[in-house]
Formats: structure tokens, sequence, C-alpha cells
DNA sequence: ATATATACGAGTTTTTTTATCGCATTTAAA
DNA sequence: TTTAAATGCGATAAAAAAACTCGTATATAT
């Protein structure tokens, strides 16, 4: 409960990764995934979704791989989840999802206090920052 | 991903609807339940374990139910989490669980500092502003 | 006695998350 | 121009977590 998926976590990783390489040779999927132990088919997916919203390059073909995007505007960090997760929300109601207990439900106020101010919290904090 | 379980709302609409019914008997499971459309066997072993902590008081046989324990200290939201859920953390290796990742691990700094954040927020919040 | 309620452990089902597979496409290098 | 290394992508499977059910025991008001 109120985990970051390994989705994310592979992504910073890969983000993170790739900006301390200081190089402009592209790193492909395996030398990250070997070196931090993740799933390679997996990871790969995870770089194909950071490409086509324009925060990774893809190079194909051998040596091909990932550079970062040099017009990479900073994200927050709930962006960032948006794009691997969906809309964020800590409660089924405050996303698309339908709840059983909506009708009558009596934390709805509070609830969305909360979940206001997680997202404040991750709204605050920049990809930048964080890799 | 980062939702609250449905056991913590469960919780906190029953100790939000037995506060709210200002009486001094006792509410039953099934009065919950049926009001508030939540499984009724899953929702006794919700208020057995608040039971057990010392946030509800148990009156067993007919006419029976929960009434909050008067002398009920007001318990930070992480703290209440906890008893539900066991130890809070956003990533595996803030809790007890291991990851494979955690040896080389590129985004570990950065990842508990956004756990303090989140952890702040939730300590911040009182049970008793929710309910 | 009986019916209504909580107590509690074990087990099942459903949903979500994590991981794998197969095949296509691109392209650098031999 | 052939080959091998890489990404692209849809479908599927396995694992884990969450949600829910069941069976049996115990207490108590009537
Ligand atoms: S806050 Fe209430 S309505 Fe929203 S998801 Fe939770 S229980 Fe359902
Ligand atoms: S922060 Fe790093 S070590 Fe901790 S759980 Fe995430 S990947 Fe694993």
């Amino acid at each position: 409960m109120f985990k970051l998926s390994k989705k994310v976590e592979y992504a910073l990783i890969s983000i993170s990764h790739i900006k301390s390489s200081n190089t402009d040779k592209p790193i492909s999927v395996r030398q990250i995934s070997d070196k931090y132990n993740i799933p390679n088919e997996l990871l790969a997916k995870i770089l194909q979704t950071l490409s086509k919203v324009q925060i990774l390059d893809s190079i194909k073909g051998p040596k091909g791989g990932y550079r970062l995007k040099s017009s990479l505007k900073d994200l927050s960090f709930v962006e960032f989840i948006e794009i691997l997760e969906g809309p964020f929300g800590i409660a089924d109601c405050m996303v698309d999802t339908d709840c059983s207990q909506l009708l009558n439900c009596n934390i709805i106020n509070p609830m969305d206090k909360i979940n206001s101010k997680i997202y404040k919290v991750f709204s605050d904090i920049k990809l930048k920052q964080l890799t």
C-alpha cells in the first residue's frame, strides 16, 4: 500500500544512469538492465514509453539505445508518474474508477484534502531533482 | 499505485460513523456494512483490529457492537495506517522487504527524501481531523 | 434455551503488479 | 549485402497483494 511502482523506480534509475554517464553514445537497455538487475524486456517497454513522451531519444540498430532528450523540459514528479501509471489519486473516487461507497461516503472530504496535500508534494518535486 | 487501501477507508468510515452517531448504544458491524455497502465479514475483521489496539470498545451479544474508546488518544494518520497495514514506506528498501536493486541503487537518496516528505504529511494529519 | 452479536484463524477469489514471449523493424558494421 | 544488435509493440503469463468468505467458538440480552 502506498508504494511507488517498480515501473516508476526503473524509469528513474534509467534516467539517472543515462544522465550520469556523461557521454553522447546511446545507452542500451541491456547495459542498464544488467547493471541494476532489472528484467530486460520490462525495462525495454518502460524506456519505449519514455521515448514516446519525449523524455528520451531512441537510436535503433547496433550501438543504438537511449539518450536524454536535449529539449527535455523539467517535468514534475506527478506528471512523470502519470505518464507511467495513469491518473494520480489516493482513492478510487479521485480518478476514473467508481466506488461502492461513493453514494454515502462520509470521509470523502478529508480524503480529498489528503489527496491535495500528497499531490502538492509530488508537484513540487521536479524530475531533475531526482536524477 | 499509491492508493489508500479499502481496509483503511472502511476503518475511517466506521470511526466517523460511530462518532457522528452521538449515542451510547453500541453500533453493530451490520449497521455500518449495510449503510456504506461494505462486505460484512471484512468489516468485522477490521473493527476487531481497531478494538484490539484500543481505538474501539467491543460489546458482545445481542445489542452489542462497537463504541469509540473514551480514553482514545489522538493518533496520527500514519500510526493509524501502520496499525492496519504494517510499516509505512514508499519503496521496498524503506520497510523490511528486500529489493533486487538495492546493491547498485542510484535513486535511493532522492527516494528517501520523498519518503520523509510523505511520512511527514501523514504524521501531521491526526485521526480526529479525519473523522 | 435461543438468537444476536463479536473473535479469530484459515482459506478463496479477484485485482493489480510484475515479468515474459514472439515477432517485426531498423540500422551499424563486417 | 548479409548479419547481428538494437528498439517497437501486442499479447500473455506468473506472482503478489488486496479484497473478500467461511467455519467455528464465545459471550450475553431476552
Ligand atoms: S473516499 Fe469514499 S467515495 Fe472516495 S474512494 Fe474512498 S470510500 Fe469511495
Ligand atoms: S529506492 Fe532503490 S533500493 Fe530502494 S526499493 Fe527503490 S530501487 Fe530498491
